[in-house]
DNA sequence: TAAAAATACTCCATAGGTATTTTAT
DNA sequence: ATAAAATACCTATGGAGTATTTTTA
């Protein structure tokens, strides 16, 4: 008994006749026959009470009918929901991000949400470290962090460069394009969560090539309220430009360097090796048509 | 896609890994392998993460492995009821009884339920007319009526005769055995429904035979009713010895008749060449045995 | 180097086709 | 007489087997 001699009964049920039935199954009468013969010795029962012409269903019949019908449509519906999965039109889409970084992805959640209804969104909020702890864990897809990531792990796609600016009160009267060295003794707000962050190394690094560190007064896992102290007149802090897009810059003010040379440079990683389900692959193509001159050489194969 | 590789796919998860699986699926390594390359490629996309040697679920394959588990446990359920309707464990058995042969079935429905505690009874009352048109409407498989029933629609089977006696109140000191024509004037009560009744039309042409009609002074289609005005000393009336026998007798006194040549001859009755639930035949198959000597020739073909 | 998965092929069981007969209206 | 179902027989797809190679832990 399978799902083929199933759908066979329910047809030849629903127009009362085997002729009938095998032309609606595109089939002709005689294996039709066969085929309902097998089924009732099978069951070891009638299914239908045959009296001359017009074929009865015994109650065997009329409760497999019954319950062929529903088994039938949760199959039919069960394949439709797993193409559709695989086809990365419903589903899950896990996405872990820098907070430096979420400025990136919101156009892009935005766009896959129009185009795809049914997915969903997870977002998990995390430095470097964590979001390729969080990879190797599965408990996400991809994760969009700060350069540079050597890991061979993962396969990356570097994402358009942006100027690291200086972030300071509107009330403290600095003007850019400004030096380095001028913020030697200025209080300094650093992003920071551990050593293994990707931001903060890059912007200490920054002020030690330019032979000094800077005055750090806080460290602080949030971006939003670094911006706050700042506002307050705190201190200062250097990010990425486009790290501000999504914060209120009332009472800051953003200010170019004229030498620092290092720039923000967004990836969005994902482990090499590993079954990328439709949805990462939709999402990472996303950036990839923006950005094809960054394209590393891993993303033709996606 | 069909129920034979959605069982190898939850076998392949459930195991692990495609050997372990092929194994306990009784087959050989390499079909499973194609198998499962054939419902991904169906599908259009991966269920299965191969990392190496470890296969790990994508969502398409998780999605299916929860739906494929209910899916095949509802059709194993399915396969099961109607094997067991089918075997006569289970379902419904629709009986159709006359009010004066209502004694012959009593034990034979314990018996049943005793041996089948699934299956359910569904007791229709009526007379011979009503329980015909019954069984051509299918609402009932089977009807146990008086004799005779001549009737080339139905088969039957002849169940164990019974004397037919006289129902006297108990004050009225009258002994049997007793002939025919004492009962001329004597007030009589009659177990009537229609001209079509079978009990009926049996005693008054019985009461012809001797040379007279009786003094019907009430016509009761309720045989306990009857038999309670019989206790309040209305009358007398003539039916098969056990078909009182589920009722209380005190108060009445059955007498037998010395000349009264009618017996009951109850009948159990179904229709020819329509298809018979296992139930039903079950049913027959119980008096069959009691009575193999009243046997029919159709029997045989039960 | 073992153990699992994939590849290449071979075979045969059986689903489905055609021709025909039987049955019932 | 006509239309449906059953019977008989044939064909060929594809499921499962064997032998072998590739891969990975």
């Amino acid at each position: 008994m399978d799902l083929r001699q199933l759908k066979y009964f329910v047809t030849i049920v629903e127009e009362g006749q085997i002729t009938k039935a095998a032309k609606k199954l595109h089939m002709a009468q005689p294996p039709l026959s066969y085929q309902l013969k097998l089924i009732e010795s099978e069951l070891g029962c009638q299914l239908f009470d045959r009296n001359g012409r017009n074929m009865i269903l015994t109650e065997s019949g009329s409760i497999l009918y019954k319950k062929a019908k529903s088994l039938l449509a949760n199959f039919e519906e069960t394949i439709f929901e797993v193409k559709e999965v695989g086809k990365g039109i419903k589903g899950l889409l896990s996405i872990g991000v820098d907070q430096t970084c979420q400025n990136y992805i919101t156009d892009k959640i935005v766009s896959m949400n129009n185009e795809y209804p049914d997915l969903r969104f997870k977002l998990n909020e995390g430095d470097t470290f964590a979001l390729t702890e969080s990879l190797d864990r599965k408990e996400i897809d991809v994760a969009i962090i700060q350069h540079p990531i050597e890991d061979e792990r993962f396969d990356s796609l570097i994402l358009p460069a942006e100027q690291y600016v200086l972030v300071t009160p509107e009330k403290w009267q600095l003007d850019g394009p400004i030096e380095m060295k001028s913020l030697k003794d200025i209080p300094f707000l650093s992003f920071y969560r551990h050593r293994k962050c990707n931001t903060y190394k890059i912007i200490i690094d920054e002020f030690r090539r330019h032979g000094f560190t800077p005055n750090i007064i806080c460290d602080c896992i949030d971006l939003a309220m670094i911006v706050t102290l700042i506002k307050e007149g705190l201190g200062v802090t250097i990010l990425p430009r486009n790290s501000l897009d999504k914060l209120s810059t009332n009472g800051i003010k953003i200010l170019e360097f004229v030498d620092c040379n290092i720039q923000s440079q967004a990836t969005i990683i994902w482990p090499k090796n590993r079954y990328l389900s439709k949805n990462a692959r939709n999402f990472i193509s996303m950036f990839n048509n923006a950005t094809t001159a960054d394209m590393e050489k891993d993303i033709v194969t996606l």
